[in-house]
DNA sequence: AAAATAGTTGACTGTTCGGTCAAATATGGT
DNA sequence: ACCATATTTGACCGAACAGTCAACTATTTT
């Protein structure tokens, strides 16, 4: 019934595109409006305040992430090629990212987080659920390694996947503060090996 | 000659807590103002814009850090004795920030510099300085260690470097997000040491 | 075609923003 | 004591802020 529109997802795009670039307190609700081609009461018809909007836009982002995930790190694939397709695939999309929003934007749960960490507690918590839900994807290709016998049996998996969590995340964040992906391109596959101290 | 006074100096302690707490944009002049008891007037007086009294603030949290660093890092010690050193210094100083503050905070300069990695060019690369610093200090270990045939002679001490900061830096970062302490305080200096990949 | 529904619009509010300024005041050096 | 100088103050500015609302328009359902 009524009229459709496009314009909720056009303001989710558009929030991602400036939150992820610039940050969350940068950027208003008029900035938004002018860039998405809505007016603001519309914005106030669909989202009740500005940090709902925000809270949509990491959804976006999650679904988005879990697909591609999902399919990189399908029990299919060998621990080790799961982990270098993510690698490909950061680079690629940090690479899309920079040529479209004219800068280096790291990771978008992680840089909104930050944040937003002491300002916003259920922001807070609901990306906190986000990290646990990436480190999960490392515990599985560790346990699969393990079972390789290409780690060793008593690795601790948790701590692991923790660092190699840790360990791409500051990569993705430098990379934001030198506005450089060329760390990332030229070692970050080796390094990744490097930490999981494979055979 | 005339009057003297602590107002700069009260300006920027107030601007480093609330800007590495919350952040840079979230926090207002007045904000600052109010906190450190300064009226509008004198704040102008001392710092002619809102991102000067940033980059006072990390000017001076740099001088900071680099005495610490200077000492921890001394050529004296043995290069392990140095990281660990570092590491438990890392995590008495989060604890008492989030005790003085009320939040786990990460680094200031990751936070801040992330924040503002695309709005204001001129703070990036300042920071991207300040990250530069930090990596000379694991480089030096990194040497050191190579010397005490203690590492492999043929490891890529740049990259290594970059990789133990790149590990920190994540952990800093989502230890703010997460608000907990606990992870850095249990597996922070296991990692390091699987991470070095010391004999 | 009409009614119900969903989306759009622009004018509006009160507040807060970063920043300015002239006047007032306190203090160090001589 | 005096004066140059540094500091403090509070009133002020226009712009930008998040958010509101009633009127209006388009579209789908019946």
């Amino acid at each position: 019934m009524g009229r459709t529109s496009d314009t909720r997802e056009k303001l989710i795009e558009t929030a991602i595109e400036l939150m992820w670039r610039d940050s969350y307190n940068s950027v208003s609700v008029d900035d938004i409006c002018k860039k998405a081609d809505v007016k603001k009461g519309s914005f106030y018809h669909y989202f009740p305040s500005k940090i709902s909007l925000a809270n949509a836009a990491m959804q976006f982002c999650t679904r988005d992430m879990k697909s591609h995930y999902d399919n990189m790190f399908s029990p299919t694939r060998h621990p080790l090629d799961r982990l270098d397709l993510m690698v490909e695939y950061v680079i690629e999309n940090q690479k899309e990212i920079k040529a479209r929003y004219g800068h280096v934007c790291g990771c978008p749960f992680i840089t909104i987080g930050s944040e937003l960490a002491a300002q916003d507690d259920a922001m807070a918590q609901t990306i906190s659920g986000i990290l646990d839900l990436k480190t999960a994807y490392y515990k599985s290709v560790l346990k699969d390694l393990v079972d390789l016998k290409l780690i060793p049996a008593d690795t601790n998996i948790d701590e692991k996947a923790q660092d190699i969590f840790s360990f791409i995340v500051g990569q993705l964040t430098t990379a934001r503060i030198r506005n450089d992906i060329g760390y990332l391109e030229n070692h970050m596959k080796q390094s990744l090996r490097n930490l999981l101290g494979v055979a």
